[in-house]
DNA sequence: ATAGGTTTTGTCAAGCTTTTGTACAT
DNA sequence: ATGTACAAAAGCTTGACAAAACCTAT
């Protein structure tokens, strides 16, 4: 197995958290009590804690004293290395020589930096960098230029085999969690009412994820039902909001195709919108519904103008 | 998900069901006492009993076990392994016992760090909390819970000489940065218009930010004018947007009496409310107003139901 | 910030101050003892201080201490000597900064959209046209190019009268909010420290924000009071931080009168500086302070490079 | 170069709690 | 088989300490 152990699942991402300090201390070569003295005094390390108050290192954690130990024996002095450490972030030092981080990292690094992260399974890393994403851009910019892409390009690694089903997993599972974060309180508000979901048998819902959350920036209450959810549900779910609009994405056209008269029957109640790869003009127009643009940004302003129009 | 045993497939559990706790031990070589000291502690194991009680373990509880065994090597605690293992095995959602880490983001900790860090002028530690706030809770909650009792509580420690102006300057500035930064792309979409400002002389805006972003959350759009803005200024913004609504925020009672007669003519045109603690329903019943609640989140609440009922 | 590598900008060298003297002695042969000497006698060296006083060496530190010993080897005194490495240093770090890369968008397109946009209110507009203008040009560019003649512009419009009021105040907190988000983590990195405010009654502070974020890019850790800041209050705040350099900016020169006295108290103690149109060199030498360029950038440059002179 | 004072940083101890394997009684 | 008890191991916090490294000043 490799030297990061036990990070190399998916789901466990989040709470990966679990080296206790004398086991730690070990595997750096770093005393426990200096280990505590360094949070203490520099903060190097901020361990998620048991219930009962005992430290839990992330393997990050790990990195991180790494670093700060190539740092002292070059001759800095623990409190600089301990700064210098904090400044390189999650990420690793050893790839990136004596690149400063800048406050302002441009839009293109950073994208990279993200893909690198989740193919990397450095969860950590990732949630930093779309921290410095969303921090330095605004949402549709970010998810245009570094999510979006991210996806497409991730879709296209997997159908090389480039990459193996965990990494996808991953990416994808950090990626939900952080647009779900971002989307809470969809419901909340005035703007018009829209139901989104994706059919049954489809079960890609990061497209649609964006394409709520660029809704939902522009004032629509967004219901969100996510994968694989089957027409009467979305059309239950509308008729009891009385929603003013119905999207339903889909990557491949079957799902579609399959839900069509379902749809169709929808669609003669209710605004509807198709979007996705497997939403053609004349799936659409057979269902009575309006084709979105691919791209989620795009189809929410189109779906937003119309409106206003 | 099923609650009968350990296995996916409960079929194949039962027919496989056999193996004696001191078989089981000598297979794995862990004690028979320890076998039955992890099912009592961390559930890892939930054999199925024969007619007398006996505990019939499947092989799928034979790997579960050498899994937490790999993990212990590997230096994880058996509370942590067995958490570990329990994500792996197939029949994890079902009985994984709750992680025994403390909660990351508990909302009154996470408050009281942010407090710290920030009259600590530590910066980066600010940052880093109210990014874990708004990964763990809703915008309105963080809000709510953390950002407005935290600028309650600067007033009064200032105001009882405990804390200096520098420390208040700067913790309003790092808060004033973070909200702004939330509140990019305030004017997309379909949402009625607001227009936001504190009148002329008042110079604390951060509760009408506060109140700003809560209102974007609930769909309006939102033109955001700022501290120290003069009626005429508000009027002219708001002719030209053809805003739905004007609010006018003070802190103190004297900045709204002063520009009364402005506002008033505002309020003959326009939904005007007033805001914060220098806004009385007097003063607003005599402008043409309404007046808000001191809660910047309530005061939203208001408006935006305000429109819908 | 520029792209050309770690070492090419003045500022850059700063931050990476942090070799401690023993190890500088060990690393050129040269006692500790004797780089003091050389410190107080010829000035060669002029390290950053920790907290505490102790001396932290940049590596070109480091080679300006082999300069002078290469000098003395070949038969110079220590003191000429020290004046030939003196006048070579600053030459070595004379490789000019790289223009920007294959600008992806015309900047004075994009200057004028922005422009267009924030007057008209559309601030997702103008969002977008940020984030692209931070996409394609470094930051210093961005603010030099773009932000800063329009804030400039801002000002004479506002004074012919040719926009309102409310069209300044909306544009100033547009930018404000982006330039606050574009300065998080401020205070990261091992850089020198610096406290950075408007003194009282002056509620201008843009040009300062822009200021402070050029030196933030310059390695430089910053903290930043904003407007309206009592001198009281910049003190206790650099007390506390042992800050080492003050700077005050105002656009009138009152605010800096009024306030002389008190500046001159912490001058005394202090480097400091004085920015902003209000900040005169005769004031500024009756405080016993430094006058800046009104340009933030280019006083950016000054602050940093007045460091390693 | 020496002297005298301060800061930094790794270590250690005391006192207490939690964890966890093992033992024992029912 | 179950539940309780127990003790060793590992942690936690607070506080203190001493060697090394620095500082200033003479």
């Amino acid at each position: 197995m490799d030297d990061t152990g036990p990070s190399a699942s998916p789901g466990r991402a989040s709470s990966e958290a679990g080296l206790r300090i004398g086991q730690l201390s070990r595997r750096v070569g770093v005393s426990p009590d200096v280990l505590r003295a360094w949070e203490r005094r520099y903060g190097v390390l901020r361990p998620q804690r048991s219930r009962s108050g005992q430290r839990l290192y992330t393997s990050s954690d790990e990195t991180r004293v790494r670093q700060m130990l190539g740092h002292i024996e070059r001759g800095y002095s623990p409190a600089v290395a301990a700064r210098l450490a904090a400044r390189e972030g999650p990420a690793s030092a050893a790839t990136a020589p004596a690149a400063d981080v800048a406050p302002t990292a441009d839009l293109s690094a950073l994208a990279a930096e993200l893909r690198t992260a989740l193919l990397g399974l450095d969860e950590a890393r990732a949630e930093d960098v779309i921290d410095r994403l969303l921090a330095s851009y605004a949402l549709d910019t970010v998810l245009r230029e570094a999510i979006l892409p991210f996806l497409h390009d991730l879709g296209d690694l997997w159908s090389r085999g480039a990459i193996t089903v965990g990494q996808e997993h991953f990416a994808t599972a950090v990626i939900t969690g952080r647009l779900h974060a971002l989307a809470r309180g969809w419901d909340a508000g005035v703007g018009p009412r829209a139901v989104v979901a994706c059919p049954s048998h489809e079960r890609h819902d990061l497209g649609l994820l964006c394409f709520a959350l660029a809704l939902r920036n522009r004032g629509w209450r967004v219901w969100y039902l996510g994968a694989d959810t089957p027409a009467a549900a979305i059309d239950g779910v509308a008729t009891q909001l009385e929603a003013d609009l119905v999207v339903v994405s889909a990557v491949r056209a079957e799902p579609l195709v399959d839900a069509a008269t379902d749809l169709a029957e929808i669609a003669g109640r209710r605004r509807m919108c198709l979007g996705g790869r497997g939403a053609s003009p004349a799936l659409a127009a057979r269902i009575g519904a309006q084709a979105l643009p691919e791209d989620p940004i795009a189809a929410a302003d189109l779906v937003s103008a119309a409106r206003n129009a």
